[in-house]
DNA sequence: AGGATCACG
DNA sequence: ACGTACGTGATCCTC
């Protein structure tokens, strides 16, 4: 019995068309799909080893039922020629692969999975079926698994589904989810469904009844009155969607045994599997597609045996070797060695294989390179050689005075603790430090630093058997060498101290946040979302009536359609698709028309509910907690960024998002200390301005915007009008933003020459900001960058553009960088000294989020008066400018309170 | 992948 | 005649 691995052809390269940029060969023709596809298909074959491989395709591609594509008002798109020309050439090539394509006339590629997936599981075989499709769900057994490829910002990541997923995720079986489809319906399948019967009102019955018919048959039972009133009208109609719901598992494609031995793949000629599929045919048909790689890899591996021993790097590179050490005491021994160095460099190693386009699914530590002085040793985990081992021989290390250098540190604390001290280096870091502009900080991107000529660096490769080894080898061997490189480049550029005091300590603050995580009162959230999608439903219900018609909601193009050409509303602003249907422009049109104002609240509770509601349940993990990620190397002005999820942007403005936050609680005898800066932006304005009047004002400790209002309308302070302190509230913000007149009026919904005047009146009242702000602009011409009060750079290409409105938006650039990035270096040097100081104290207190200005804190009943003290203490004391920095505590048993 | 929209500071 | 406030990330849709 075997591993049969089915490939859903059109699905997958439908994905990889869409997901690759458009390659063509020599000739012109398209090839990003295909070289997409197989970048999954070796992949997968890499990872889950299967014995025999199938990839089943439709006959007519087109005119199929099942594609990634939604139907619109009846009429399928077709699909692009670019994709349709390529449907050809994946087939030639996996022919050439000899990989077992099934297809046959009259039956879907759905029928043909679940046929064949049902025919292999019935002889005892295990069948994996991958496919971009949800409905495929349906298939899963317990001998049929189903995998699901999808899309995240770190690559291409798999959810695997058994019967039990299915279940959790959907509550009903795989089998009963055919029956949750008729009765919903999908428009893209030509599937009618019950009318009014929408996703959850369809599980909830079948959840109860487990079937159409029993619902049917208990028709007084079935509860939302109206969906008994559909069902029991449109019985007819459920189960003829029924039979469109179901995927075939019979349809006539061959015996078991058949199927089997003409899916079976050939051993492969190396340890990973996927070279299996690198048949001596395979090389005239990358050549013609002009598939570099994957043709160098053939030429690789058709190498005779013996020819590629001690490979050396081409193009004068070098080659790492990796010496294996499998037990504790083998590393003992080498330990003198390492405690000796000056510089280590480390790496994890992970399962699976690092193709640039694909983060795996499972982070399974294997072991941990380890390099040091020209050599690099694979430190094995196993029984012999644990993680403890690993740990306590770095804390030896860092006794020996061993600068430690880990790219991405954060990620390798989580899998290796050890103590935090001075010594530890993170070359991304300081790569970030010396340019914050770069989307990523990977080998590639570091590499750099250490070789001028790129020829030489791009050759540099370990000799090892292993894929994951070999990058993990050049990972720990160029920790290694950047750091001089590195330290010697932030020393020129002023910056060593922002590295060493600011960074460093603070990515173990994050790691330590991170582990805490912050506690979620799920069943809280689940009700709130519960009410949401009610209230949902019913809005889009109201909606189809106005509306005359049925369509998608959250589409701004068939919403711009019904408002603006089949309801005739004046439309606003357009953008490059079409009409726009921002708020802004939906509010305006909401006052006469009382249908807007229905769009405008679903799409309020439709954000409340998918990204927070919903969103948030899903990040829950065992212990009750949320885990997030905050990423140290994203910004341009040095601020953190937060993700999955991102903790930074949970609603407050508006009090029913803001409910939101009373499912974030303290855990079990503590409570939430929340500190937020008060109006830090502004403050560090004033400081570095050092404009007199600004001091002045905050000196007074008085209201800052009444006090600005005053002085910029001229009427005496007690006088000014509410209107009057909000307009210099906004003309305070537009300062911080890099004030521009056009930016100002749009902010006030005032006249461009009535922005104009507020500026002048404020910078003839706040001389010293004008003279800042012109001399940041000013530095950072003549330099390429501006730099916060602690050093921190910004490079402002923008500038030397071209383009006026680029070098407009390198002006307010360089207005607000040094502002913004100053307040992001005083909260990071907050949080340090925050932490430090819980701890010192002796408190079980953690940090557990921080929201740029503000600080949340959990700390046990008993201890809120101190936390609360050094707290406050520590975040005011975190700079010393020639204005106070002011903090506003609160305390509550949940966040919405304690802010 | 990229745009539109909207949540936060 | 352009066509803009600064900094983020998630979701959904469309290609």
């Amino acid at each position: 019995m075997g591993k049969v691995m089915m490939l859903d052809g059109h699905s997958l390269i439908h994905r990889a068309f869409y997901g690759m940029p458009d390659f063509t060969n020599a000739q012109g023709v398209h090839t990003g799909a295909v070289y997409g596809f197989l970048s999954i298909l070796f992949m997968l074959m890499t990872e889950q080893n299967p014995d025999a491989l199938i990839v089943a395709f439709d006959v007519h591609a087109p005119t199929f039922r099942h594609t990634m594509y939604p139907e619109y008002k009846g009429t399928r798109k077709p699909m692009a020629p670019e994709l349709r020309e390529q449907i050809p050439l994946m087939k030639e090539v996996l022919r050439a692969m000899h990989v077992q394509i099934v297809e046959k006339e009259g039956i879907e590629a759905d029928d043909v999975l679940g046929t064949c997936a049902f025919t292999l599981a019935d002889a005892g075989h295990e069948v994996l079926i991958v496919s971009g499709d949800r409905d495929l769900l349906q298939l899963a057994t317990e001998k049929i698994t189903i995998c699901i490829p999808k899309t995240k910002k770190s690559g291409t990541v798999y959810e695997i589904y058994h019967p039990q997923e299915v279940q959790d995720l959907y509550q009903v079986t795989p089998h009963q989810f055919i029956d949750v489809k008729a009765l919903m319906g999908d428009s893209s399948d030509n599937i009618p469904g019950v009318p009014g019967i929408g996703e959850k009102t369809a599980s909830n019955l079948i959840a109860r009844f487990g079937s159409i018919e029993n619902a049917f048959a208990h028709i007084d039972e079935v509860k939302p009155p109206r969906a008994q009133r559909m069902l029991a009208e449109h019985f007819d109609l459920a189960q003829m969607s029924k039979v469109l719901a179901a995927i075939k598992t019979d349809a006539d494609l061959g015996s078991a045994g058949e199927l089997y031995d003409q899916a079976l793949l050939p051993g492969s000629p190396t340890d990973d599997p996927a070279d299996a599929l690198y048949t001596s045919d395979v090389e005239p048909v990358f050549k013609k597609l002009n598939f570099k790689k994957y043709l160098q890899h053939y030429q690789q591996i058709a190498e005779p045996a013996g020819q590629n021993e001690n490979r050396q790097a081409g193009q004068g590179g070098m080659s790492i070797p990796v010496l294996e050490i499998q037990s504790a005491d083998d590393l003992f021994e080498k330990s003198v060695l390492f405690y000796d160095a000056d510089i280590i460099g480390l790496a994890l190693v992970e399962a699976g294989c690092k193709e640039p386009l694909f983060e795996l699914l499972k982070h399974e530590l294997q072991g941990v390179l380890l390099a040091c002085s020209d050599t690099v040793y694979y430190l094995k985990i196993s029984d012999l050689l644990t993680i403890e081992d690993v740990s306590a021989l770095i804390d030896r290390c860092i006794d020996h005075h061993v600068t430690i250098s880990v790219i991405h540190l954060k990620d390798f604390l989580k899998k290796i603790p050890v103590a935090q001290s001075e010594l530890f280096f993170d070359p991304s870091v300081a790569a970030y430090l010396l340019n914050p502009l770069l989307n990523s900080y990977e080998h590639d991107d570091l590499i750099a630093y250490i070789a001028e000529d790129k020829t030489v660096a791009a050759g540099v490769q370990a000799v090892y058997e292993e894929r994951s080894v070999c990058d993990a080898a050049v990972g720990a061997w160029l920790s290694a060498v950047l750091v001089p490189v590195l330290e010697e480049k932030l020393k020129t550029a002023g910056m060593s101290d922002l590295m060493h005091q600011i960074e460093m300590p603070l990515l173990f603050t994050l790691d330590r946040m991170e582990k805490t995580g912050v506690l979620l009162e799920a069943r809280e959230l689940k009700t709130y979302g519960d009410e949401l999608k009610e209230k949902i439903s019913s809005l889009q219900q109201s909606i189809y009536d106005q509306a005359g018609e049925e369509f998608n909601i959250n589409s701004p193009k068939q919403l711009g359609d019904i408002l603006f050409e089949k309801m005739g509303m004046p439309h606003g602003k357009k953008t490059k698709t079409g009409y726009s249907t921002s708020a802004k422009v939906l509010e305006k049109l909401a006052e006469e028309h009382p249908f807007v104002q229905d769009i405008l609240e679903y799409r309020q509770l439709a954000k409340l509910s998918s990204t927070y509601a919903e969103g948030l349940m899903r990040f829950v993990e065992e212990d009750g907690r949320i885990h997030g990620t905050f990423n140290q190397t994203v910004t341009a002005t040095g601020r953190i960024s937060s993700t999955e999820p991102n903790l930074q942007n949970i609603p407050i403005r508006f009090e029913l998002g803001r409910m939101i936050r009373k499912a974030f609680v303290p855990k079990e005898g503590c409570v939430f200390v929340d500190a937020d800066y008060s109006q830090v932006e502004l403050r560090i304005l004033a400081h570095l301005s050092g404009d007199q009047k600004l001091i002045e004002a905050y000196k007074n400790a008085q209201d800052i915007h009444r006090t600005t209002a005053s002085q910029v309308f001229h009427v005496p302070f007690d006088e000014v009008t509410e209107l009057q302190r909000r307009n210099a509230k906004a003309v305070n913000f537009g300062i911080v933003y890099g004030i521009s007149s056009f930016g100002l009026s749009q902010g006030l919904s005032i006249s461009r020459q009535q922005a104009q005047e507020y500026i002048e009146h404020y910078f003839e009242t706040f001389p010293g900001i004008k003279k800042f702000l012109d001399g940041s602009v000013a530095f950072a011409r003549e330099n390429g960058y501006v730099t916060t009060m602690f050093g921190r750079r910004r490079p402002i290409p923008e500038l030397t553009s071209a383009n006026y409105m680029q070098r407009q938006f390198g002006e307010r650039i360089a207005m607000n960088s040094p502002i913004q990035g100053t307040a992001a270096d005083i909260m990071k040097i907050a949080m340090i000294r925050v932490e430090k100081a819980l701890l010192d104290a002796g408190l079980k207190a953690r940090i557990v989020l921080q929201v740029h200005d503000e600080l949340l804190v959990e700390a046990p009943e008993k201890e809120v008066q101190e936390v609360s003290r050094i707290v406050r203490e520590q975040m005011e004391g975190a700079a010393s400018l020639s204005v106070e920095l002011k903090c506003d505590v609160g305390t509550g048993q949940n966040w919405y309170e304690a802010h």
